[in-house]
DNA sequence: GCAAACTATTTTAAACTTAAAACATATTTT
DNA sequence: AAAATATGTTTTAAGTTTAAAATAGTTTGC
């Protein structure tokens, strides 16, 4: 494993352009960080990365969220998300309920079961992530924060260019 | 979809901490970027992510890569690998041969045809790249993937520590 | 008012992913 | 030289994810 300490980046020659290698580091990072992440909760929750983040959302969103929008929010299929949801209602951790004005939608929100566990997974979870990016130091936390807020920014907007 | 602009960091509340502010941001942006890629590569090559990354790995490797160092470099388990490198076999984009000395490994490689397809799918993957991070400037770019090394530096710190 | 178009969600089928077990081969120990 | 242990890979079984089709409900245009 030391021998080789290999990633993504592996690919890269030397004439690459300096976009794909930023985009390579982003994508050994984040994997990294998530790979870790991941691994954590299963060991010590027992459950996944997306179970984690459908909680989180709805967390801040104490009136509770519709389908649609948890999909967007966690930029993944809405058949995903709906499974997810799923499982949730049966371990009782979320209700799901139709709209009066709207039946074609639902909306979904922590049980206060939910909310407890969610506090509890949160606050290990806070730990996991400072434990792993804490160590950059806070000056280069900001930085980067505010580098990928920009980079964030860019992507949209070339998004909705060749959107239209 | 512009009334609701929202993602992963959509779950943050005002005292979360700084280092839970940039991984979400960070999965946000990689999140972003990656579903792009995926698209693309699904729309204009039928192909898909994983299957991009393993022939990446093997186009600078002209001499072959075996199962458990592909593993490792695209950071996904072994079992994966091995299914990904059944279809590409089977689609005559990569050889796979055991090696004389030891005959449980395998040595996979690009085939002529591999290498082919593989060039032009590089070459659109660059484009797209470019198109979606390109404008976030030289300098921006630089300084991000120079910050983006740090966190990777002290991740995989942060993780031999724990394996301790 | 009713057909057509649209919207929100779920289901389905296929592909992907993983951890763990199984398999095959190598190396080390006794 | 067995037996035990280690290593590299594949298979398996279960869960996840996706795009597309299906379903259900709503709105619009005539």
């Amino acid at each position: 494993m030391s021998a080789e300490q290999i990633d993504h980046e592996a690919r890269l020659v030397e004439d690459d352009h300096h976009s794909l290698k930023l985009w390579l580091r982003l994508l050994t990072c984040s994997s990294l960080v998530e790979n870790n992440i991941r691994e954590s909760l299963r060991r010590e929750f027992n459950t996944t990365l997306p179970r984690f983040d459908f909680m989180a959302q709805l967390q801040r969103e104490p009136q509770g969220l519709v389908m649609g929008s948890l999909s967007k929010r966690m930029m993944v299929s809405g058949g995903n998300v709906s499974g997810i949801a799923s499982q949730l209602v049966k371990d009782g951790l979320i209700s799901r309920e139709s709209l009066k004005n709207d039946r074609r939608t639902f909306v979904v929100k922590l049980t206060s079961k939910g909310l407890k566990t969610f506090n509890k997974m949160a606050a290990r979870h806070e730990e996991w992530v400072i434990e792993t990016i804490g160590p950059l130091g806070n000056d280069n936390i900001e930085q980067l924060t505010n580098l990928l807020g920009e980079l964030k920014r860019t992507t949209l907007a070339a998004q909705s260019e060749s959107n239209k």
